[in-house]
RNA sequence: GCCGGGAUGGCGGAACUGGUAGACGCACGGGACUCAAAAUCCCGCGGUGGCGACACCAUGGGGGUUCGAUUCCCCCUCCCGGCACCA
């Protein structure tokens, strides 16, 4: 065995051999359980970031540990290739995005290689291959045929100059990023997913999946917002002609109180107002300024103008008039919302800001109410008053009554309302799945039929910005009407990338079969039996997937109601931020690796420095790595350096995996360190030199009880580290997995050298033991330098399939435990008592342990509460 | 703005179901080895007071429940994620 550990050459080595044997591939069908473990696949930017490194680290500990239990483990990967990054730097590099895409898949993969992540390659797939996306477009057309996707018109960011629709990524501060002109909402015809069908589905079934983060649940389940409520009407004449404005509250138990009415810009009625006022008009143009994005809209200064239109109240009858407020949206509801001021914050600053009339028409427990300033207990619920006949009643009671008595009249009823929109999946965009559909004069929209799949898009367009280069290219874009066989048009709207990533996880089982979708081996691998990766994909792709799901579901494809049984999200990985201001104010990013941080005596930060010039920089706190920050970490320097085992301890160790995590290049030395320790000792070069023979797993002590208390107490220190760490493995919660493995390294050099041990080969046997255990419990970790270890001291032949270590539960057992001691709560010592003692016993010692005494000192005893095991507490 | 989450020594974090706050690691200080440095090893390391035994304070801030709260409840501050066309 080499003396020194040289990372570089026995991971080449380790990673060649399980290549050469096709060590991961998965197997359809096995007497042993399957497992599948599945990470969120990367999309292709370029290379791997440090998100990618500890996202696949997660899945591939998993993955490791769940083989050494006995699983049939299927681990795959895949590349999410379509995208506006590649249609960016196609502009950038003028280069075609497909190109840009395979390069970066090339790379990528090389790395990921690198990192000896036991992946099943054989199952790659990426969403940009004909392939992979024919099945959208087949599925498409199988939604449509269904009407689960049909066509109406949506909003979208607008760019006047380049005359094209901008994500919302591109706009920035309500301009377009490369033109910087002031960006418009426009209206266009798209295509649209009718996920609200399965709206009560997908909420209710959020109870069936207790493997899923509780806050990943509630963020769904207020995503999809299920609201229970009243639809009403607000008649009006308009030119001679009757009509009702209907709105939606949840709050109907207010309705005496509404003293105005808001409608969106877009809603019909703010129209027909417009064309009577020139000014309205005008406002109503300002509200259609600016992006469509939701945090944008919501924060903007509410404004709103009176259309001069006047509805009547339905239950009253009193005039209201109509106002248009650039806070409705036109999306949620009806477009339109009574105004409440007395009861709703919002409302009540509005017709503060407007002098609108604000009535109380709820009591909560005779607070005080005054229309000075809005308390927050204004919109509690309470009992209402000034409401006629309602006077008195709790809200329940006074909503079924409203609702009854606006129902007599026609003028609404309860309803349940939903916050989900359906799903537009139409994008303006070359790099993504073409939508399969031929524009006909005569025939209309004609989807494209099943055997002339799939309409595959050209892949050497390169883009420049001003619109689909699709409209450009006549060859794909002219073809004759399947229908009548006339010229026609095709769509060169593509789809939105959450369809392509909203069923790979079911391709996997089968990314081989090119004559359906998926076949019967996806009921043999799904559900993904644990799923990872980041939080800020909680809403968007984990709902659309479990969607897409129910929909192949309904269709027959697959036999399961929901894709992920166990979820894991990891948090984000951090760094550092330092800057300069410029001359021009602006800010000027350096990367962490080219900064000196300066400490003082204490430990503590003195100051940053540009290692360059030696002079001072800002600190911008802790962020996530971005390029716009400049704190991004390559992860390819420090596989370089030090190694893929030191790269994946490091992530495992630096914090749990659902919390975010901090860049430390003294963390990555530190782990380095471990494995270098680690090596040396097995290499037999212990700190002293102690060489012990681990070259043998053969361990003839059978019953270690009649050993020296040295050696039962080490074994005891080993074991409980194990049973931490396989506690650790089933929750996830890989840096103490780390740590246990640390104190049970500690434990065996502090071991080697000790006296009055017994014989030493009692010593070696019990240290045989331990490192055997370590190894099996490093593994999933750090595979290379264990594989390796584990062969070259003969525990066996390969590690990875190695079965997992077990606790030896006779080597925890302890003849005597200390309890700690309390009085009144408070540490006052321990006492020792055997591990036999009864409770009386325990508390007879306690009371007269002599610490004990001077607290009780001329009290008198309450009571003495013991938990086993544990403590002793005296309440005097 | 709305929804969700987080905050523990100089730093990353640990503390399992309410039971010794600070495991493990990093940084830092002292020492050994060395001509010297690096590497390695040993010792120390939340704060205040005390020679010491020890006492008191301390888990973002304020309040509550409990024999006992980092953990449960209420209020507040700051930070992070998402908001439907970044993926």
């Amino acid at each position: 065995m080499q003396p020194q550990y040289q990372p570089a050459a026995i991971e080449q080595q380790v990673q060649q051999e399980w290549a050469d044997k096709k060590s991961f591939r998965a197997v359809d069908a096995s007497h042993k359980p399957k497992y599948y473990c599945l990470s969120m696949f990367p999309y292709p930017s370029g290379k791997l970031h440090m998100g990618h490194v500890r996202n696949y680290t997660i899945g591939d500990v998993l993955s490791r540990y769940y083989r050494m239990r006995g699983y049939n483990v299927l681990q795959p990967m895949g590349w999410d290739a379509f995208g506006l990054p590649a249609e960016n730097a196609a502009m950038a590099n003028n280069v075609p995005p497909a190109k840009w895409t395979y390069d970066n898949i090339a790379y990528m993969k090389k790395q990921l290689k690198s990192l000896g992540f036991a992946i099943d390659w054989e199952r790659e797939l990426a969403t940009c291959r004909p392939d992979y996306y024919r099945w959208n477009q087949w599925l498409f057309l199988r939604m449509l045929e269904k009407r689960l996707a049909y066509k109406k018109t949506g909003t979208v960011n607008w760019d006047p100059v380049d005359q094209t629709v901008l994500a919302n990524e591109q706009v920035i501060d309500g301009r377009g990023w490369r033109t910087g002109a002031l960006v418009e909402k426009r209206e266009i015809p798209m295509y649209y997913l009718a996920i609200t069908r399965y709206a009560e589905e997908l909420l209710s079934s959020l109870d069936r999946l207790p493997g899923w983060p509780e806050r990943v649940k509630t963020m769904q389940a207020n995503w999809i917002g299920k609201s229970f409520g009243v639809r009403l009407a607000f008649p009006y004449v308009l030119g001679g002609k009757a009509g009702k404005l209907w709105v939606f509250t949840t709050r109907a138990d207010t309705i005496m109180g509404v003293t105005f009415v808001a409608v969106a810009a877009e809603h019909a009625l703010a129209a027909e107002a417009a064309r009577r006022n020139p000014k309205l008009a005008e406002f109503v143009e300002e509200c259609k300024r600016g992006g469509v994005q939701e945090a944008e809209i919501a924060t903007q200064e509410k404004k709103g103008m009176p259309t001069g239109i006047f509805v009547e109240h339905p239950l009253t009858g009193e005039n209201i008039e109509v106002w248009v407020g650039n806070y409705v949206l036109m999306s949620y509801g009806e477009g339109a919302v009574m105004g409440v001021p007395g009861h709703d914050e919002r409302d009540f600053a509005f017709a503060k800001k407007y002098g609108l009339r604000i009535k109380q028409v709820i009591d909560v427990e005779g607070r005080p109410y005054s229309l000075d300033a809005w308390q927050p207990w204004y919109a509690d619920y309470g009992v209402c008053v000034n409401s006629a006949r309602y006077d008195g009643m709790p809200y329940q009671q006074s909503v079924d009554m409203i609702a009854a008595d606006l129902k007599a009249k026609g003028l609404g009823e309860k309803q349940v309302t939903w916050r989900l929109r359906d799903w537009g999946i139409s994008r303006q965009r070359y790099w993504g799945c073409p939508i399969p559909i031929v524009h006909c004069d005569s025939c209309g929209d004609v989807p494209v039929p099943d055997d002339q799949l799939p309409v595959v898009l050209p892949e050497d367009c390169v883009p420049d910005g001003s619109g689909n280069p699709l409209n450009k290219r006549p060859d794909f874009l002219n073809t004759a009407c399947p229908k009548c066989g006339k010229p026609a048009k095709r769509e060169t709207d593509t789809m939105d990338t959450f369809v392509d990533s909203s069923w790979y996880f079911l391709r996997f089982a089968c990314a081989d079969q090119h004559e359906r979708m998926v076949d019967e081996r996806v009921n043999y691998w799904l559900p993904v039996d644990q799923y990872i990766g980041g939080i800020e994909h909680a809403i968007l792709h984990l709902l659309y997937s479990r969607f897409w799901t129910k929909v192949m579901r309904d269709f027959g494809l697959v036999k399961l109601d929901e894709p992920f049984t166990r979820l894991l999200t990891q948090g984000m990985v951090l760094n550092e931020i330092f800057f300069r201001k410029t001359d021009g104010g602006r800010a000027q990013y350096f990367n962490p690796a080219d900064v000196e941080v300066q400490f003082d005596d204490q430990g503590k930060r003195k100051a940053a420095v540009l290692k360059e010039d030696g002079k001072p920089l800002e600190s911008g706190g802790i962020g996530t790595m971005s390029k716009s920050k400049n704190n991004g970490v390559d992860p390819q320097a420090l596989i370089d350096q030090y190694g893929a085992d030191t790269a994946r301890l490091f992530v495992m160790f630096a914090s749990p995996p659902e919390q975010t995590l901090e860049w430390s290049d003294d963390g990555v030395e530190g782990a380095s360190r471990f494995l270098r320790r680690l090596w040396l000792f097995a290499a037999g070069r212990g700190k002293d030199n102690t060489k012990f023979n681990l070259s043998s797993a053969f361990i003839s002590i059978t019953d270690w009880s009649s050993q020296p208390s040295a050696i039962r107490d080490f074994r005891r220190g080993i074991h409980l580290s194990l049973k931490q760490a396989s506690y650790d493995y089933e929750r996830m919660q890989y840096n103490t997995v780390v740590s246990a493995c640390m104190k049970m390294l500690n434990l065996l050099e502090g071991f080697s050298g000790g006296q009055g041990l017994g014989s030493v080969n009692a010593v070696s046997q019990a240290s045989s033991e331990a490192l055997d255990i370590l190894l099996r419990v490093l593994y999933p970790v750090t595979p290379h330098i264990t594989c390796v270890l584990w062969k070259e001291l003969g525990y066996g032949a390969d590690i990875i399939d190695a079965p997992w270590p077990a606790v030896d539960e006779a080597a925890l057992v302890q003849d005597e435990i200390d309890l700690v001691l309390q009085v009144n709560g408070k540490l006052r010592g321990n006492i020792r008592v055997a591990r036999t003692a009864d409770r009386a016993a325990i508390e007879r010692l306690a009371v007269e342990n002599p610490n004990a005494q001077k607290h009780i000192a001329g009290q008198t005893v309450k009571k003495v509460v013991v938990v086993p095991g544990r403590l002793v507490n005296i309440v005097v």
